[in-house]
DNA sequence: GCCCAAAAGCTAACGCCATTAGCCTACGGC
DNA sequence: GCCGTAGGCTAATGGCGTTAGCTTTTGGGC
């Protein structure tokens, strides 16, 4: 509320986006985000804590982001056609912003800063799952699967490890269709 | 061929992987490695070109243990049970050295060093989908879905990413049953 | 319209790390 | 028994995160 904020916390973490999307997040460093904004490194201290609670910011901006498109994917859709949607979203999300989604950590509700996005997602894919009408431990599990599948297919393609990139959507399609006719149940 | 070695490659690598297994990869440093071995930082330019290497090291190491566990696991069995194994036995694995899992590389096959590793375990996932009589695309496209279930539960928990561990073995369950039954095909 | 508290910048300095250069030493093959 | 070299060492450099302490600007209260 007093002076003048030429940097706030917010265009911080926008810079380490950036940084974080041309190379990678193991170059995000406090000098080279000091560098990106103008300001001497030790000024950066002024509104961010250390070089782990940037990480942290990062992390919590890519997750919200997340959030809210698959959000948008989402909504007016019910049964398959939601959980298709939500997963084609999320692997769209992940192909714009491949090193990106290498700096979202896997144990956000772990993380006191991050805890509450983490949450907000989980609740998004509960309520993906609703209409199949899932109670107690099974919706758990079920919301497990998802996110195994989504996140393992991602985090390998994101950094290149599937050894060509033939075919790539049709082992997604697979996966989605693997998924769809587990969760419809045939024993 | 010279002088008496106090100090070989791989032993370099073995206090590497201490380290990594008591403090995870991110610990791994040149000069904590150098602590362990009793010997000055400098001095590991020796045995090693430099931390990326060493790195590189460390992560085919691990490759190549764990693709001979997968192997043992999966000799003499065929069909499910083979799948089934073969699963179990990464989980296990990653169970008993999470930190271990996190330092290998999901990219192998884009490095010198690792690729004939990577390629190898490729060919033992291969090798346990042969009784399915899956031809081309078709045995491609199941391993990798194997790989995305495999990689992606194992990333989540040995990184702590399930909120609570409780009924993790189902969930993984549930995960290899849906494996199998997509791969014995049901439309 | 002036004063001042504090916000937001700065420089200097420290310690840790990877890496390079250059030296010393103890072997083992001839 | 000599000597080349493998394998250790110390010293030095540069990048990084972080802390301490100074300076500057400015908006709100009188």
């Amino acid at each position: 509320m007093a002076v003048r904020p030429r940097l706030t916390t917010a265009k911080v973490v926008d810079a380490a986006l950036e940084l974080v999307d041309e190379h990678g997040v193991e170059a995000l460093t406090l000098a080279a985000v000091a560098a990106r904004t103008g300001v001497a490194t030790p000024s950066l201290y002024k509104h961010v804590a250390s070089l782990g609670e940037l990480k942290g910011h990062v992390g919590l901006r890519v997750m919200e982001e997340m959030t809210a498109r698959f959000t948008d994917a989402v909504v007016g859709r019910a049964g398959d056609d939601a959980v298709r949607a939500l997963m084609h979203a999320y692997r769209a999300y992940v192909q714009e912003h491949p090193k990106r989604y290498l700096a979202v950590p896997m144990d956000p509700l772990h993380d006191e800063l991050q805890r509450e996005a983490g949450l907000k997602f989980m609740e998004l894919v509960l309520a993906t799952l609703r209409s199949y009408g899932l109670e107690g431990s099974d919706a758990i599990h079920a919301t497990r699967r998802l996110r195994v599948i989504v996140h393992g297919f991602a985090s390998i393609e994101s950094s290149g490890g599937f050894g060509l990139p033939e075919g790539l959507d049709d082992t997604y399609d697979q996966l989605v269709r693997m998924y769809l006719d587990d969760l419809r149940g045939q024993s």
